[in-house]
DNA sequence: TATCAATATAGATAAATATCAATATAGAGG
DNA sequence: CCTCTATATTGATATTTATCTATATTGATA
């Protein structure tokens, strides 16, 4: 259940939606993304980061650069918790 | 953006997601609610008026009880929105 | 191996968050 | 109109978070 509160946390925060975004958008290099966003260098390797151990995106060296994909098996996982969510509605229990 | 980064946050927290669950159970009275969770009153009151805020759940006196109960929509939009954010996907852009 | 470019880490800080105990409020029913 | 019950608000506090500047690290390459 915490392992799902993490993963919402990751879509919490807007800077972090535009990161998201970018990746999604096929930006895997924060060189590029940097200039997109509002944001120091450190503050993005610090989203980067954070995504990353929520495991919705991976990373990997390539060069000089380090390069991030998302993890669309994540984002299936949480559309997937929501889906269930909304199976478990059951008749209003009233109160005691 | 933003608004979406709020119906996130709201499933960002341990708590809020047991709360959840209960809402979406059948629980609509924070009487039967609060048995069933490790916080206190206030702090009960405090999250559903968070969940309430952000469009994902409805309340109304009902006698001596709020009523609470949970608003599916949302929790279709949230679908929506990730799955329109897999739309998104592009080829890698590559380095500058 | 000295230097450069890309990224990460450290340290500091202001703001937001989750929590509780105590108290207030607001209807219901005598 | 007094009292009880359910819920909300207040005020305090410890923790977490997002952000920055400055600095470190790590490969690539001249």
């Amino acid at each position: 259940m915490n392992q799902y509160a993490n993963l919402f946390k990751v879509f919490s925060d807007p800077v972090r939606l535009d990161v998201l975004q970018l990746l999604i958008k096929g930006e895997s290099c924060s060189c590029t993304m940097i200039d997109q966003l509002p944001i120091s260098q450190p503050t993005l390797s610090y989203h980067l980061k954070f995504i990353a151990k929520s495991g919705l995106a991976t990373s990997h060296r390539e060069g000089n650069w380090i390069k991030y994909h998302i993890n669309h098996a994540k984002i299936d996982e949480m559309i997937h918790f929501l889906q269930e969510l909304k199976h478990m509605v059951a008749e209003d229990k009233g109160c005691r």
